[in-house]
RNA sequence: GGGGCUGUAGCUCAGUAGGAUAGAGCAACGGUUUCCUAAACCGUAGGUCGUGGGUUCGAUUCCCUCCAGUCCCGCCA
């Protein structure tokens, strides 16, 4: 409907306009534009509200009824904004609630179920070369040799589904995974790995590491107690980073072990993402400090070499430094990130032409990319018209409302998490099929709860405000009542099942004849239409919550309608009329939740 | 000490480019099945929107004070 409410909005500045030069005020008119047209506060006031007479009451020094009822007058007598709503009403202090005609809303209806994206418009922005924009989402990013946690998980999936919806509106997304694949730890790790399998190390082949996870517990505390070890590890450094031959084989050893659990997960989450780790910009580190140098902006404190940060203080109040090379020469991290944010930025064959850069990490990291941010804009590498968000979202947290952790305080692997949750999904599965002597095939079974399983994690996850943390529970994600993925799943299921019991061909599918007069219904429609809205809303903030609470409401009203409205024992024109919202029920919602990543079942 | 984020119903959370009587789910109590999966739907009850100020015709939303929780603050990422 956004279509629509462009055309309202254009139209309604045209008359505000004709009134503030009438009345002398025309230099008012960009200020009060803006929030011209609304979405109402409430349903029953109708498709959108215009609360623009209140302000003006201010201006004029009249009382905002009586500004309203002239408004509206001026507003019926304009021929577009007649053809689109039925009525204009003031209503309370001088808000005017609009109500758009029904045929209107049914040629929507018609249209969206024929677009293949549900009535989401594709963005129009084009970059200089008018080509469709590209995006770097920076999402998952997990270390080597360390296992992935529910941290992961959130960044991960609020990631991928960032990625899905810019996708769908036509931009074009580069999916990053900037691994923790180089550094310091790479020292105790690969020599830790030369003193266990000194006898292997010519058929490198042969080594497995059974468990990554013990292996680098053992280096670290080896490193930690060990002096000689350390000392060793130090040196490994300088080898690996000098680009010993030996060292970078051990260190591809570890990087593809590690790769492979991490494959797994991907896997089981029907991830896509591009693996490009910090080591990938190392040869673009040296310039970084050279063209820091050439800013001047880049000064030497206590040996390292750091950028003073405009607004940010340390404990003793003085300047924050972002360090840039420490004192032993070495990089780190925000070194690896302005290199990656610079190349990222740069024009093809040295960059990736990207016009923005989405970063999806905890919120600890905020001031970090605050920053790495501003020494970003200071050295000029943020082109023009092109733009760099920090998605930062809260802790993962158990019932006690503390940090996530099994009970002997471990940390949760990922692999396990979702185990139990599929494993969980079974049970309540097996169990209500025993309620309703129902049987079924194995096959069924395992997919079906794996569907729910995994697509519950991942809704609990993502219908949450990322940036507060979020109670994790099984009982909570998995209940089939609520704001969850099992309810809307279930939806999808009753509409399949009308799908399945109406036996019409499809070809007496005449849409012209379709009419509606049930008020949820109506209800129904209104909701269906404020889909595009919705997502274009996430474009510019990034809260896919906002998604899920729209389906949600969805559900709720289509379940409403379901429960009350007869749809296949009725007559034939009342019948197709309904069967069609069921059909753009089914789409949205399908596509919905394409996007946030969870697959749809017909049956469960 | 500085900065970020959070504080809304008993619990978990929506809602904030200012708008009309602040919404869900869970838990509690009550109701609905000749019909498409009742895994649903409907109703009742539950609130000083952390505190105190300010701006405004209008503030949960914007600004300031204070309180509480949490995270970050020089060579880890």
């Amino acid at each position: 409907m956004q279509v629509i409410f462009k055309e309202l909005t254009t139209n309604f500045e045209v008359i505000l306009l004709e009134s503030l030069i009438k009345n002398e005020k025309k230099e008012e008119f960009e200020k009060i534009r803006k929030n011209l047209i609304n979405q109402p506060s409430k349903e029953e006031f109708g498709d959108y509200q215009c609360n623009i007479c209140l302000v003006l009451s201010k201006i004029y020094k009249k009382s905002p009824r009586e500004i309203a009822n002239r408004f509206v007058k001026k507003l019926k007598a304009n021929k577009k904004i007649s053809n689109l709503c039925e009525d204009l009403e003031i209503a309370g202090p001088g808000f005017i609630n609009i109500k758009l005609k029904n045929n209107i809303l049914i040629e929507e209806i018609k249209s969206n179920i024929k677009c293949p994206r549900a009535g989401v418009p594709l963005s129009n922005k084009k970059n200089k070369n008018h080509l469709r924009k590209k995006v770097v989402v920076d999402f998952s990013s997990p270390n080597i040799a360390k296992e992935m946690h529910v941290g992961h998980l959130r960044s991960t999936i609020i990631g991928d589904s960032i990625s899905r919806i810019l996708e769908l509106r036509g931009y074009i997304v580069l999916r990053l995974n900037h691994i923790g694949d180089w550094g310091t730890q790479f020292g105790m790790l690969i020599t830790h790995l030369k003193d266990l399998y000194s006898s292997d190390l010519k058929k490198i082949d042969n080594i497995k590491i059974s468990d990554l996870v013990e292996f680098y517990k053992a280096s670290k505390k080896r490193f930690d107690n060990e002096k000689e070890f350390k000392k060793r590890s130090r040196e490994e450094v300088v080898k690996l980073q000098s680009g010993d031959r030996e060292s970078i084989q051990l260190w591809k050893l570890l990087c593809d072990q590690s790769r492979k659990e991490f494959d797994q997960i991907y896997k089981t989450l029907n991830i896509k993402i591009k693996e490009r780790g910090e080591s990938f910009y190392n040869p673009y580190l040296k310039s970084i400090i050279e063209d820091l140098n050439l800013k001047k902006i880049l000064i030497e404190d206590q040996g390292a070499k750091c950028v003073f940060l405009d607004g940010m203080t340390n404990k003793e109040g003085k300047p924050l430094p972002l360090i840039i090379q420490k004192k032993d020469g070495g990089f780190n991290y925000a070194t690896t990130d302005l290199a990656a944010l610079r190349y990222r930025f740069n024009k093809e064959p040295d960059g990736d032409n990207a016009t923005r850069i989405i970063y999806v990490t905890d919120h600890g990291q905020a001031n970090h990319f605050a920053g790495v941010f501003q020494v970003a804009k200071r050295a000029n590498w943020i082109p023009e018209d092109c733009e760099v968000n920090h998605v930062p979202f809260g802790l993962v947290q158990g019932i006690d409302g503390k940090k996530l952790k099994t009970r002997e305080g471990e940390t949760i692997r990922l692999k396990d998490l979702l185990s139990e949750s599929i494993k969980r999904a079974k049970e309540d599965l097996l169990k209500r099929l025993e309620n309703e002597s129902r049987s079924e095939t194995n096959d069924f079974i395992l997919n079906t709860s794996r569907v729910i399983g995994i697509g519950a994690v991942k809704y609990a996850d993502l219908s949450q405000n990322r940036i507060t943390n979020y109670q994790f529970s099984f009982e909570k994600m998995l209940s089939l009542n609520g704001n969850t993925a099992p309810y809307l799943l279930y939806t999808l299921v009753r509409i399949s099942g009308i799908n399945r019991k109406n036996n019409m061909p499809e070809d007496n599918i005449n849409s012209e004849s379709i009419s509606y007069s049930h008020d949820l219904e109506w209800k129904l429609i209104r909701k269906l239409l404020k889909f595009d809205e919705v997502l274009i809303s996430i474009e510019k903030d990034l809260m896919i919550n906002r998604l899920c609470n729209y389906l949600f409401e969805l559900c709720q009203t289509f379940n409403r309608f379901y429960d009350k409205v007869p749809i296949l024992k009725v007559e034939m024109s009342k019948k197709i009329s309904r069967l069609t919202l069921c059909a753009l029920t089914e789409k949205t919602l399908k596509l919905s939740l394409e996007l946030l990543g969870i697959e749809s079942l017909e049956r469960m």
